[in-house]
RNA sequence: GGCGCCGUCGCCAAGUGGUAAGGCAGAGGUCUGCAAAACCUCCAUCCCCGGUUCAAAUCCGGGCGGCGCCUCCA
């Protein structure tokens, strides 16, 4: 597998380095608002990587992403709502995991919150090692990471030092610090906030801390395989887990960084503060299906900025309903037999997309595979060159294309459920079939007129009347 | 100001030295009671200008345009 590391700003054959074994840190979410689908362009692309990482390259996984649930938004929400922090940051976590669920992500081996017990501890712990590294220094109880002891700092953003400018930073904490570029371990005790005394001093976790904490904790000994997130965690998140990881263990802390553009509406940054966002819950109140969604975040390469567009998702609809048509065509096969030529035809498209895949996730060719194998195979059956017994090779390709990129499931699954119950469908398609044969083609459209309203699309052919969702 | 990414058909998007994948939309045709679906055919020389090369969308230089990071952020 062949992966962009963004320590190294190339792309580098990727194998685990131990067991056979994936050991990847995903940043989550900071769980003081609902996701929106720029967060989830981010899981939605670490999840094909995880995908690709087992079902592609054949590796084990062990997959920690956590919750952010303690920082300075997490605060202020839980005050204003006047809910204890965590019961405030439990709702958002039930929501991200709805809608991970509803967009197909694959459950992770791990969901650590920040606040849990053990990882408190495990923080604790390492701003312990760091200290006696020397590390560190106090100010006003609360505790800093002191760059000028870690001379390879910035290695992963590469940012010119001098560029941090003091006072550019607004630390809304208002703490001193020696140098603009240190960054706050364990945050001081302040009124009517929560605090935790877990061997550091009494106060509360900085936001980086967690994430190094927490990885070495579940991952194991460092360095661990891959590290996951979006571009804007570069810096100064992602800088400085490796500033306290390294600094605490003296060893690398990551072999490779994965970083996911980002998705833009209006050529934008898709971002809360700047308020041009959508949820999946608009994505849905739109009449769109959350396939779609899924489709189009995952069709382009996920190293390029991704524009959103409510066009754009009526094209991946469309590209979604061109492969479950065919689908539907080769489940309905009923001549018998096998032919060499379609086995050869599957073979080639599976190659390829395999191929595609571990060419640093190039999901984009490998939908081109895939819909140049859905042309091929249309055109033998259209000369009845494809019989019943191909059916299950095609549709375990199909299947093996789907357990990467996950949207097909998701489709299917959204297809289970008919907006109109089932029976009335059968009772509507049998009621048109006598009017057809009365040759009352008034009527029969009118049948046909009503379910396409209601949402199902009818389509004659020649096994009868097939509906699908519209 | 510093660092980085990007600019391929109306829209989305691969390809990164050997003569432009794929999807959507569009046009014509086959099929159909009509549709739909499906199939066939058609539909770009790659932002601009120079340069390197037998050969460049692909490499180099210079423009123009867009975005991101440098501050919470997926």
């Amino acid at each position: 597998m062949r992966l962009f590391n963004t320590l190294s700003r190339q792309q580098e054959d990727f194998v685990p380095l131990r067991d056979n074994t994936v050991r990847m840190y995903t940043c989550g979410l900071t769980v003081y608002a609902r996701g929106h689908i720029g967060n989830f362009r981010t899981f939605v692309c670490v999840d094909v990587l995880r995908r690709a990482l087992k079902y592609v390259a054949g590796y084990k996984m062990h997959h920690v992403m956590n919750f952010t649930d303690v920082d300075d938004k997490t605060i202020v929400g839980a005050a204003k709502a006047n809910m204890p922090l965590r019961e405030y940051t439990d709702q958002y976590i039930t929501a991200f995991r709805e809608d991970a669920a509803a967009l197909g992500i694959e459950p992770v081996e791990d969901t650590p919150r920040a606040t849990d017990d053990a990882n408190l501890k495990a923080m604790a712990d390492m701003i312990n090692a760091l200290e006696q590294r020397g590390h560190t220094y106090k100010s006003d109880g609360s505790i800093y990471f002191k760059i000028a002891t870690l001379p390879s700092y910035g290695k992963l953003a590469r940012l010119d030092h001098e560029g941090i400018q003091a006072g550019a930073r607004v630390d809304s904490d208002e703490y001193d610090k020696e140098s603009a570029r240190d960054f706050v371990l364990w945050k001081s005790t302040k009124p009517g906030e929560p605090t935790w005394d877990v061997g550091c001093g009494p106060g509360r976790p900085g936001w980086h801390i967690e994430c190094s904490a927490m990885a070495l904790r579940l991952l194991g000994e460092s360095p661990i395989d891959i590290h996951t997130g979006g571009v804007d965690l570069v810096f100064p998140h992602h800088e400085n887990e490796i500033a306290q990881s390294e600094g605490a263990t003296g060893k690398e802390f990551s072999r490779f960084w994965f970083h996911c553009e980002h998705l833009l509406v209006d050529n934008q940054k898709m971002s809360k503060s700047l308020g041009n966002f959508y949820t999946v819950q608009d994505v849905l109140d739109k009449g769109f299906r959350l396939s779609a969604l899924r489709y189009i975040l995952l069709s382009g390469y996920y190293r390029k900025q991704l524009n959103f567009t409510w066009t754009g998702l009526e094209q991946a609809e469309e590209a979604l309903r061109r492969i479950t048509d065919f689908l539907g065509r080769v489940e309905a096969l009923t001549a018998g037999g096998t032919h060499p030529e379609v086995n050869a035809r599957v073979k080639e498209a599976v190659d390829a997309f395999d191929a595609a895949l571990k060419d640093d996730l190039n999901t984009a060719a490998g939908l081109g595979a895939i819909f140049d194998l859905i042309r091929a195979l249309n055109i033998l059956m259209d000369g009845k060159q494809v019989g019943r017994g191909d059916a299950p090779e095609i549709i375990s390709a199909f299947n093996h294309f789907d357990r990467v990129l996950g949207v097909l499931s998701l489709r299917r699954a959204e297809d289970a459920t008919p907006p109109i119950p089932q029976a009335e469908i059968d009772a509507a398609i049998h009621a048109r079939q006598e009017a057809r044969r009365r040759r009352d083609f008034g009527e029969a459209d009118r049948i046909r007129q009503d379910l396409l309203a209601r949402g199902v699309i009818l389509e004659d052919g020649p096994q009868g009347t097939r509906w699908k969702r519209k």
